[in-house]
DNA sequence: GTTGCTGCAAAGCTTTTGCATTAGG
DNA sequence: CCTAATGCAAAAGCTTTGCAGCAAC
């Protein structure tokens, strides 16, 4: 149910495909098992690998990248959350399920998870008035938390 | 109601700011008052004014797109299809609200205009539990348009 | 031994910025 | 006239790519 993926779920996906479970695809992904809930940029995993003195060249981490998010790998996730770099975290929907919410705070930036999946309803009706079969949805929340709100009132 | 917005309304709004109506920023307006329900490119923007030889520079463009979307203006609006460039069209919203949904189609690309507003609960429900108050949300649908699933039917 | 991967540097994109010149009000 | 806007070119991000050397299997 809830996949966590690790770094035997990278091997094992690997074994039956042409490509390599190399040393910096490991602690790529490492870095997100390590720091889960996290939302990172390719430049941040960079500079977390480069912290733990771990050699890796920045395209290597945009390739590495690439292909754990890639439909036969999918361990992760790219999300745009319109900051001006693609972000990445832990796949932990299913494989054939999309439920997965992000709530944006305008104030400190924050990124809160949003799990529940409330839109089905939405999309039936799309499916019967506009013919659109929805496969996919994106949903962002923009707006203040709970600490904002609070520090505002102040 | 139905705001869509005119060469008028942009004068009228610049009047009481320090900003200018100059002929550029005209100009650009104009392209999205004669294509109604695209969804242009800078790039775009600025080739479609070439071929009409207005000579003006990509970055005046730019520019010109920035004001026109600022929460001052407000007459245009800036979405991200996640095609690697931003993307503007007229704001047929009111003031405001924030009803604006897109259905993106994974075959032809095609950006279908979805208007309801059907989240309010979900919002609603959102404050109660997480106490995050939200003030806008980017929604995005992504799946098979009805030629597509047609064509693909057959 | 193949085949694919890495590192580096260079190039590709979109978007922004600096600055001298021009044009609105 | 004064202030803001423009045009151009240069620079600034993020991301991709070419290629020689290297590592996985």
């Amino acid at each position: 149910m809830s996949a966590t993926y690790s770094l035997d779920d990278l091997r094992q996906k690997l074994q039956n495909s042409p490509y390599k479970c190399t040393h910096q695809r490991r602690v790529v992904l490492e870095v997100f098992v390590n720091n889960p809930g996290v939302h990172l940029s390719a430049e941040e995993v960079h500079d977390i690998l480069k912290q733990k003195s771990a050699d890796i060249g920045l395209a290597t981490v945009y390739r590495a990248l690439e292909l754990l998010c890639s439909k036969e790998i999918g361990i992760l996730q790219k999300i745009d959350f319109g900051d001006g770099c693609s972000r990445y975290e832990l796949n932990l929907t299913e494989p054939n399920s999309h439920q997965h919410h992000h709530m944006i705070c305008t104030n400190c930036k924050k990124v809160i998870e949003f799990s529940e999946d409330m839109l089905d309803d939405l999309e039936a009706d799309i499916m019967k008035k506009c013919g659109f079969k929805v496969t996919d949805h994106q949903v962002k929340f923009f707006g203040l938390c709970e600490e904002c709100r609070n520090e505002i009132a102040n």
